[in-house]
DNA sequence: CGGCTTATTGCAACAGTGTTGCGTCTATCC
DNA sequence: GGATAGACGCAACACTGTTGCAATAAGCCG
């Protein structure tokens, strides 16, 4: 497992130097992906990504794209997020955050990993296991979706 | 939304008695889905439903197999959760339990849903939102991986 | 700058998981 | 036993992601 560096600066450019330096080639297509995902405000999936980047550059290919967000991921500069049922979404690493997902409108709040110290702890202490709150989201319902319940 | 009519006895016959109960048709499939979630220890993914009724009933169909999970779901009979990249897992809504999945192994670990108060509470509070532990599950590292970590 | 090497790409096909339309069948009710 | 509506089998589709392979191009070096 190579070394975690995060990336401080959200620049692209910062981002794109910082895979210089890991040995990575820049091409076009992490170049727009880089960028893409730097105008994004919060996360996106795959598909997103790839029809964001779309108009600009047509020929950039959905595989690519996956390919891309995997390497990407592998040199610290992305990470991603399982959001229950649908496709997984991705934001920079250094705007890491985790994912509270409502079951009946599919909105997906942002929160402070923080909130997850105290389940860190137990689950540490009473199973050894070492929990990835940035990895998987927080199903439930939303305050909007539980006051228009049926009572 | 249906009110959760938990299932105490966990014996097939039982379980269908509270379909006919709901009004829901006692099928062969139904029959043979239940059979088989109650005697799988633990969790299975619909496939392997499928796979595991596919000896003694050949013909049901795997989109049977799909909508009967989902309709005893919704009668309360079943809950599903996810565990991650893969598929879903059911289980009895009698058994409920939540799951950590480690990113490494895959190995889930089935948990009592109680360890999640603190988080509930937290959530509630600073988000009105209402977490759903049976729902998704923590995904992180296991005991077992963490110590054959390279250093 | 111009060639070399190999990482990266586009394409196309595939895989896993789940959903749906539709005509047929059958569990339940009488 | 017949009527009726829910359930089923089939086949095709949708979404998300992966992979083999030949062609391309990024970085290096002289």
């Amino acid at each position: 497992m190579p070394e975690a560096i995060p990336v401080d600066g959200a620049t692209a450019e910062h981002v794109l130097e910082h895979l210089r330096h890991r040995g990575a080639r820049v091409t076009t297509a992490r170049r727009a992906i880089v960028e893409a995902m730097v105008n994004a405000q919060g996360h996106r999936t795959a598909d997103e990504i790839a029809a964001a980047i779309h108009d600009a550059y047509p020929s950039i290919n959905r595989s690519t794209v996956y390919r891309n967000l995997e390497e990407l991921e592998r040199l610290g500069v992305l990470v991603h997020a399982h959001l229950g049922h649908g496709a997984a979404t991705y934001h920079l690493a250094a705007n890491a955050h985790s994912h509270l997902v409502c079951e009946r409108c599919g909105v997906a709040l942002s929160v402070p990993t923080e909130l997850f110290s105290e389940l860190s702890t137990t689950m540490l202490a009473q199973y050894g296991f070492t929990i990835d709150p940035l990895h998987f989201s927080v199903l439930g319902i939303c305050a909007p979706c539980r006051s228009t319940d049926a009572p």
